[in-house]
DNA sequence: CTAAATGCAAACCTTTTGCAATTCA
DNA sequence: TGAATTGCAAAAGGTTTGCATTTAG
């Protein structure tokens, strides 16, 4: 945890940006919460237990930065929210999410099973591709059971 | 395109809705422009040009409607808006899609290229895919070259 | 005829921005 | 010290909603 903080102050100071008290809360909750899809509320709200004087603002302004620098990857379910997700470190994609219909539960693969497809889009579409964004939208384990059961 | 219309006339009429003059100013909008990816307010710009008196919230509604029937899809690419696709008549999942990071250009893939992913995502996490959402970010082949040009 | 649909304007939410005051390096 | 950052409140989108009126079936 402190090594990754330690990381991250020092990607902002190789930009010569700052690491502010209201900055390193905003990480702290993103390290604490790894697993969470979290949207800028919930985490403004989550911020605010550690840093009360924190202006939503400056959340957004944080979450920004943190795209920027990869930190952290925006992400949009289809709700009217953007959430933040923590990118693993060395991680040379965005993981993919499995997103349950029935109860909204999100899961995260951290396999890169895209492998093979992106380089098929690379050699037959001569598309040239940096980053992806896979969500398979469907019915986790639990509720599958749930279905079956009440059926 | 006749054709097309009837068919999503009889959608609707088989779930008690109407087929309204301005419901079907709307489907042709997204007929004529099946490659783009309009948001609502460029559907509404479309449609006045047909059917001047229609108002936003109706496009919408109506929006919202053909989203309900699978009619469209609606998509986010990240900037703040949703934009709204015409599913492929017949397809059984959502179509995946290139979009270039340098020019912003969108290009669509229709081959289902998740068919061995899927399998792995149901096999080894026990997750019953319905849809799926695929996108690439990247350089398109035009914006490849101009960068080795300049370089 | 009547439930469904429309248009308008107001309301809503999330996100962004301007600015004076503050703070990290 | 001085550029970067913050908090606040206001503004700015995009989308939804309430309601009186109109209309497709």
């Amino acid at each position: 945890m402190e090594h990754r903080i330690d990381r991250i102050k020092k990607q902002l100071h190789a930009q010569s940006y700052k690491l502010t008290p209201q900055r390193e809360a905003t990480v702290r909750v993103l390290l604490e919460r790894e697993e969470d899809h979290l949207s800028a509320e919930d985490i403004y709200l989550l911020v605010k237990e550690k840093a009360p004087e924190i202006g939503l603002a400056t959340v957004y302004r944080t979450l920004e930065l943190l795209s920027e620098l990869k930190i952290v990857d925006k992400i949009n379910f289809g709700d009217g929210v953007s959430r933040y997700d923590l990118r693993k470190e060395g991680a040379e994609h965005f993981h993919h999410h499995l997103v349950c219909i029935e109860c909204g539960s999100v899961e995260e693969i951290m396999d890169d099973l895209l492998g093979d497809v992106e380089k098929i889009v690379e050699n037959e579409w001569g598309f040239k591709v940096k980053d992806h964004r896979l969500t398979f939208h469907g019915l986790c384990k639990k509720c599958q059971k749930a279905i079956t059961v009440e059926a």
